[in-house]
Order: structure tokens, then sequence, then C-alpha cells
DNA sequence: GAGCACATGTAAAAGGTTACATGATTCA
DNA sequence: TGAATCATGTAACCTTTTACATGTGCTC
């Protein structure tokens, strides 16, 4: 995931380390990850590095995708399975890359995003389920309300990527 | 999480580790992460074990949560910050297990919700922003309307839970 | 003068992933 | 006969967390 979404904003545009801190903080992203990440990522040539000298603060080094690295991201989207299917950003994220995909694999992605969404609402978790509180009953009913949203999404979306058999 | 987790289902019932791999299947649950952990909290004494003898089938062990482990589950919950915030789950546990919270806490833990939810709102993630694609727009906005309404929900807890300053 | 923002880096410890192992039962 | 479910476990590897280090400029 960490990877994945590092290459999702390099795609967007070139970025420093301290940078895609600040855009992945829902990911917890310290030092000891996002350095050595961007370090294998340029060893594996998916990215390459400038340095952008600064006065009166520290250098930045500047990240770019190559083009093996585009290929390379390609790969990740299409790689989505059941697992994946669960994590509402990874799907997103495929939504928002869907130029680089074809129907096919964009009609698997939906078909398993379905299918987690589906199974959600069939074997609950059992940690929404505690207790007889009034107060999670109601934020429960936000969330499943967003399901049953995302779910006719998806059918509309299905119709559109309806090339797989 | 992981360990608040297996923890917040202990507290419904005993559970041996491979009902909790099915509980905690969001969690990606692999044995090498349940059974040291389960083995890590007996040690701690937060669980206690006895063997289920099956026949035909392993047996199992069932583990159930202690005194000491329902005081540290409590001190898990009241360990929240920023960052866990931004995760639907560490926050919906929180309401799942309001009762074991006193009004101030529950003030915190809403407060920092709300400043989660109103930092995605004001910087939103930059993946969501790639393109012009209408797809995306769309799935962007059924987010943005879960967040508004989850606000509103926050608001009106915020009226019950107001013993803070 | 303390603390934060900027920007990158590493050491040590903890934790997680992948893959394999056991062994009975059930299903196609 | 091969695969899946039940149930627990470990070895080897890889990743992540926590904490520290550097040094300037800015704000309280």
């Amino acid at each position: 995931m960490f990877e994945t979404m590092v290459l999702a904003n390099l795609m967007c545009h070139p970025c420093h380390g301290y940078e895609l801190k600040t855009y992945l903080y829902r990911l917890n992203p310290n030092n000891n990850k996002i350095y050595p990440m961007l370090r294998q990522l340029n060893q594996k040539g998916y990215v390459e590095t400038r340095t952008q000298i600064q006065e009166g603060r520290p250098n930045r080094k500047i990240y770019s995708i190559t083009e093996e690295g585009k290929t390379h991201f390609q790969q990740l989207l299409r790689d989505f399975d059941f697992a994946k299917a669960q994590n509402a950003d990874e799907f997103n994220l495929r939504v928002a890359f869907s130029f680089l995909l074809d129907d096919k694999d964009m009609g698997k992605i939906l078909e398993l995003r379905k299918n987690a969404l589906e199974h959600q609402r069939n074997v609950p978790d059992p940690m929404y389920m505690v207790g007889e509180n009034e107060d999670l009953a109601q934020l429960r009913q936000l969330h499943t309300q967003l399901r049953e949203m995302e779910l006719g999404y998806i059918e509309r979306m299905r119709g559109k990527y309806s090339a797989h058999t």
C-alpha cells in the first residue's frame, strides 16, 4: 500500500520525501519508512532523482517517476484481491487511475469490491455488534448507508466496464 | 490496533485463535501474527487459557480476558490521538465500548475525530484529486456525504458527552 | 531560549509476511 | 486424488516503529 501510494503521488507530479510525508499522513509515514522506500524505488529504476539546492533551508531530493515506474505502478493496480478489496483506499485508488486499466481489469476490480461490501453486509464485524449501545447503532447505520450507496455506484460502473464474461 | 481488536473480541466472549482469525479477517490475521500475540497477552496476564479437547479435529486453546486485561483494554481505548482519529475502525471501536470510558475521555475522542474529519475536508487526499475522472468525482462525493453525516453525528454526541471544558 | 518547521538520515528493537509443517476430516 | 476446512505452530526474511542526529530559520 505504501509503495503504491508513493508512486500514485509521483504519477501526479515529482515530489521530495518530506512533501510525500504530508500527503501520506494517513499512512503513518515516518522517516525510516519514506526515505529508504524512495532509495529502493530509485535502485529499481522506478524513480529518478535530482537535488534542488535551497538557501537557508536543507536541500531537497526531488523524485520523478520513470517509464518503468509507470509500468510497475500499473502492475500494482492490477494486483487486486479480496483482502485489498476490503480497503476503501485500495479501491478508490484504482478508480482514480482507471485510465491505466483496461475494461477487463476494471470489471474484476469492481466485482471484488462488490464481493467485499456484500461480505461486510452478511458478516458484520463483531466489534460493531457489541452491547445494545444506541450511539453505536446510529454510527453503524451511517456506515450501512454508505455501503449500500457504494454498492449502487458499483452497479452503475459495472454497466460501463462490462467487457468481462 | 491488532492487539486492541483481539482484546475487543475477547471482551465479548472467549475465543480460540482460529476463530479470531475469521473475525479479524480485515486486519490480515496470519498465523505468525495471531498465535504469538495470544501467547504474549497470556504472558502479560491479560488473557488466560484452557484447552478444549475435540475428537476428529485439532484441540482448541480457548482464551478469556482477565480483569487486568480489561483494565489494559480500557487504557488502550483512552490512548487516542490525531493519527488514530483518521481511522474509522479506531473511532468506531471507542463508540462501541463507550461504556468503559468516562465523559471527559469520550469528549476528547469525539473532538479528535471531528478534527480528523475536518482535516480530511480541508486537505483532501491528493490521490482523490487525480485527473478529471467523472467516476472518481462520484465516488468522492459518496465519501464526502458520509463525512458530513458523521460530523453531524459527532455534534449530536458531543451534546451528550459535554462534561469537558 | 525553547520549540517548531524544514529536510534528510540511521541504529536498534519490535513487529509482520511468506512459506512451510503437522494431521484428521470432508468434499468434488 | 487433489483441495479445502479445522487448528496450531515455527524459520527466515522483510518492514516498521521509536528514537536519535544534523543544522538553519522563524515564532513565542
